[in-house]
DNA sequence: CTCTGCGTACCGGTTTCCGGAACACAGGCC
DNA sequence: GGCCTGTGTTCCGGAAACCGGTACGCAGAG
């Protein structure tokens, strides 16, 4: 922020921490937004750390697991037990009962099925959910993971990358069918995302199961991208995609509640 | 391992880093795993630390917004800048989605474990890695790691080296052994390493461990030495050496899309 | 073969951390 | 009220980790 002065870039990271400890997660913290991998050097121009002090961090990191050494092993990535970390931390996200209130009233004022969902690699992971009381329904547990491709939640979440992401994630491996709904077309795919940024919400249309319709918006963030969705999901017998949408506004309220609950821990 | 024992239950946790650092993050790994809320006392029990120690590292954690206090303030989950990592860590770790991708195509393909592999100081360490569906199947989590001289992907990777490198490895450790196939000998070793040179890949037969047989191949790079390397792995029960190399076509197939990968993420 | 850019090792001076002991503040019980 | 127990908090000297200037190794470029 604050582009003020002087000679030439930003030079803005500045990761101090009054500790030692601080300062190492501070670290994580800028190669945990990078979308690409890190050298020494780099992370030297960046943060104006000593290069001797930034190898000794590097390295303590990378002896945890913390970071991977990738490739011709000059270039710093984060490694799976962050990963794993990660993964937990947003599962149990101590004000998960909060969310879970949220989500729990949501399902009783439409009556079907919600999950909280995020982005996790290239599979979209159920932090949370609430089934409805209908006998009839869908089973799939909290912790579950779904194709990105063919889930309302994935397209949400997907359509907030950038183009390098996406086509990362989808060069190389091609976009499987599960129904003969399945977008298996990298650029139908695309459309569908434009057409997704532009309404604010996605639908599954018996993409992934045959049967299943669902419809997710955004946890909204008051800085930066989303990874977080909420979504309702019921069988066609009883949602088709046009019913769906009248559940929009319902959606939305409960994914402002749950920013709201986000942002509550701000304090000092 | 050791002793064991003993007084009363398990104890287990033992949130030993050999830094300061390393500490502080195996207690957020720990609070990261919790559903609920954590008391001082509770984790003194859990932890077996004194409780000084551990007031100190919580106020720590709690000053840098790591951790928040709930309600009455005796009461501690984890904060907002916390989650904010998690989630920018899990919506970048494209690079590592593409990857999984890859490689699960190939386990669907060629029906057998699997692995993504990177020489890291004397030792191999998985990077990823994808099972086989078949009942039977050996157990190593991403992460772990094995010994460079008696693995497909050590030979591999050791083969890129320069003589004075692998010197330089070897020349403080001797070659373990792990099973009667094992190579023990240096002279042995230069020489398997001059046919993995010539051929382009690099077989295990029951090396490490008796009955798991390996194949690897480098994931190329452009410029200079590679560090990475694709593997499969299967007991001989299913796989025998000759069968395993039918399979190197599908495995260069996938190390060159990871090439791709890996080449769309250097920078800076 | 030098030259340059980067990653790595070394090591004394300084900062931080460690955790036993002691203190502070509840609440529950006589 | 007085006493006791279970917690959270503070102190502080000894020990250990961190710091980063300097120097070295090893590429690839000129």
């Amino acid at each position: 922020m604050a582009t003020m002065d002087h000679t030439l870039e930003a030079e803005a990271p500045e990761l101090n921490g009054d500790t030692p400890t601080m300062r190492l997660f501070a670290l994580l913290e800028l190669i945990a937004t990078k979308d690409q991998f890190v050298s020494l050097q780099g992370l030297v121009e960046e943060t104006g750390l000593p290069k001797p002090t930034l190898h000794r961090m590097l390295q303590q990191l990378e002896g945890a697991g913390l970071l991977i050494r990738q490739g011709d092993s000059r270039q710093y990535g984060t490694g799976a037990r962050l990963r794993r970390l990660a993964e937990n931390l947003l599962l149990n996200a101590t004000q998960h009962g909060a969310r879970h209130g949220v989500l729990r009233a949501l399902v009783e004022e439409i009556g079907e099925t919600c999950n909280v969902t995020a982005l996790s690699g290239n599979e979209v992971i159920y932090l949370d959910r609430v089934e409805t009381p209908e006998p009839l329904r869908f089973y799939l547990r909290p912790g579950s993971r779904v194709p990105v491709h063919c889930s309302a939640s994935g397209k949400m979440l997907l359509s907030q990358l950038s183009p390098a992401q996406r086509h990362r994630l989808f060069a190389h491996s091609p976009l499987s069918s599960y129904t003969h709904h399945t977008l298996t077309d990298i650029d139908a795919l695309e459309e569908e995302l434009k057409r997704v940024r532009k309404n604010g919400y996605a639908v599954d249309d018996e993409e992934f199961l045959p049967g299943l319709v669902c419809v997710a918006v955004l946890v909204p963030t008051t800085t930066g991208r989303s990874n977080m969705c909420v979504a309702v999901q019921a069988p066609t017998m009883r949602l088709t995609p046009d019913k769906a949408l009248h559940l929009l506004p319902a959606l939305q309220r409960a994914a402002e509640s749950m920013a709201q609950i986000e942002a509550e821990g701000a304090a000092s």
